[in-house]
DNA sequence: TGCGATTATATCGCGCACGATCTAAAGTGC
DNA sequence: GCACTTTAGATCGTGCGCGATATAATCGCA
């Protein structure tokens, strides 16, 4: 016999969409601490880290690689441009996309930090198999959402 | 033998952190169409949905059931008042503290919505033991990253 | 009682996310 | 070659998150 919700736990709990945005919070300050001495915050350091695995990508790729749009990524590399951290330039062959590119002190920035900081490792307090697993049926479900919300 | 990380494959899709943002992304993405209609942004269903499991909760209850502070929701649950849905009232034995509760339509809107829309739930493409499932790994993980951000 | 410390909420500024719209460059059909 | 559409980025406005700070009420305690 099932245990009605008697209501008197929060809701919220129960929740897996609250569940994943309190993690992506949680996520957030912990980066935020690690990343401020280097003048960065968390989705600019997942642009670097996208970038350093292919340098030179469009716009759009970013875009594609991040999940997000002009609108977002273009202020985001305008600030890491004006950090000296990236290379904005417009293609030759279409002068409508831009390219993005690390410089010398962005890649050394982002090899500096590596992609995960031990210091996030040790946050979870999982093991990496368990890690692994999470990350797979997180992704699993991103692109289950996308794919409802683009029907 | 372990393959190396043959650096061809999108390191962002490997990092834990990455793949709890991109799914916060997907979910707020799937809520915002579903609550455009109510006139609703996803952290104020949030709101909402806590203050129907306990009505009258301060400012700052609701801020530990959310894990956001006043400088948050003071202006949510400002934007949330305006729109008719919740009332703020100082405490009369503190007057430090502010009591927020749904109005009769605040009410009626979050029962007309419901804790987790259908469409959700179809959305995920997931099993109800493995949303749980997930959702409780999902609890951990915040749980553990608090700790270690304020230690 | 009075005054420094603490607490609850509010305010401000910045950087994302994102819908809506704009601009300019390519593609397309005739 | 010329209008029409499409595409890539950029711009603008709004609403979060959050660090830093402000304000006002309460507490502690000498």
């Amino acid at each position: 016999m099932k245990r009605q919700n008697s209501s008197k736990r929060p809701p919220l709990e129960s929740m897996v969409c609250f569940s994943v945005y309190s993690a992506g919070l949680a996520f957030n300050r912990l980066y935020r601490g690690l990343l401020k001495g280097f003048g960065l915050t968390y989705p600019q350091f997942l642009v670097l880290v996208s970038l350093q695995h292919r340098n030179g990508q469009k716009v759009s790729e970013l875009g594609e690689a991040l999940f997000l749009e002009s609108n977002t990524l273009t202020p985001l590399l305008q600030r890491l441009e004006a950090s000296q951290l990236i290379k904005r330039q417009r293609s030759d062959l279409d002068e409508r996309v831009v390219h993005v590119s690390l410089t010398t002190s962005g890649n050394k920035l982002v090899k500096n930090i590596g992609c995960v900081p031990p210091q996030v490792l040790e946050a979870t307090q999982m093991k990496l198999g368990e890690i692994a697993a999470l990350t797979a049926k997180l992704h699993l479900l991103s692109g289950s959402l996308r794919e409802y919300a683009k029907a």
